[in-house]
DNA sequence: TCGCACATCTTGTCAATGGCAAGACCTCGG
DNA sequence: CCGAGGTCTTGCCATTGACAAGATGTGCGA
């Protein structure tokens, strides 16, 4: 093993992400993060200002990602839905990234790099309801509030346990038969 | 001062309340709490029996005091959408009960109290649906899937800070535009 | 009334954590 | 070849959560 780590900083993003996916995002300590990654306790300090700097950056790649797989399903030229599923399906499979990026107080929200990421999730949203709006009269700001608290509750929701899917269940079904709860342009 | 604190328990939890307002809910320490509450550092045990235990309670506490605030509005006897208001209007007017209800891992899902208030609150919604969809052929459980999604996720993204709601907003004014993009039934 | 069981609160202690400081080590440019 | 600077380590300190043992008040029954 090499005196240099070769790439640190990803690797503690990393085993960050497994820490928080066995014992939540409270409860990570950035000692056992270094434990894990072979390093001393010390060592993260350069690549991460605080623990609070390691949470804010695991955030912001979590919205940029997201905003990547919105991107994604938007390009694949389906119905609007298609957008809320790929959320959902990304919250319920990078768990550790959405309990970051909804958790309250662990991030910085005035990092420049998260308020980006999520800037870009957000408009990511939002054209993919001009779309849908295309030809309404109605306000697409609301609307796409509207979907875009949908998606996140229904999400949030799911990974607070509050809505005990059955264990057969598919998200992305779930996710499509609540999206087409939104009303439809008149 | 009395040895025996008159209301030690409901004392602490109304610290804590203070302190994560303040702080945020990731950022309290029971000892902390205890000091503004004027007692020592260990006092806080004989009334929880962990951190985790404080903030549980806070949790279900503010399921139960939302659970009212809908059945309050049901009473009312207005529109559906005026339970999606009193939902976001409890979220932004308690926002440490509200952060520490959605924030992951702080609170012991499966303590029995919390349970059984997220079910009141769960069911309160679900019956304030049944009379939106009266007479609807419409799957009643997804519909009140999508309207929790919908409130809950535009609360969590409110106190996110994801959605920068003008100065002179209204809070409730926003959420019956948001709830009115729900499709009414058939 | 008295005394005792018990809940309540306190002080003392321990391991673990986050953060800082100072030093060891490695790599790269000149 | 050597020094500058980035990378990592060891050492340290205040704070925290949790536990143990003791002090203090309260209320119940005899």
């Amino acid at each position: 093993m090499p005196y240099h780590h070769g790439d640190l900083r990803r690797a503690l993003l990393d085993t960050a992400l497994e820490a928080i996916e066995e014992q939540g995002p409270a409860a990570v300590s950035l000692r056992d993060v270094a434990r894990r990654a072979g390093v001393s306790h010390a060592a993260p300090t350069h690549h991460f200002r605080d623990k609070t700097a390691l949470l804010t950056a695991l955030a912001a790649e979590g919205w940029s990602l997201l905003a990547d797989a919105l991107r994604e399903a938007a390009a694949g030229g389906g119905e609007f839905a298609e957008l809320g599923v790929a959320y959902v399906v990304f919250a319920t499979s990078h768990p550790a990234h959405f309990a970051v990026m909804r958790a309250p107080g662990l991030a910085r929200t005035d990092d420049p790099d998260l308020e980006a990421a999520m800037g870009r999730a957000s408009a990511e949203m939002r054209s993919g309801v001009r779309r849908f709006e295309a030809g309404s009269t109605r306000d697409a700001d609301t609307t796409s509030l509207a979907a875009w608290s949908l998606v996140h509750g229904l999400a949030a929701l799911i990974l607070e346990g509050a809505v005990p899917l059955k264990a057969d269940a598919d998200v992305a079904e779930v996710a499509r038969a609540v999206t087409a709860r939104l009303r439809p342009p008149p």
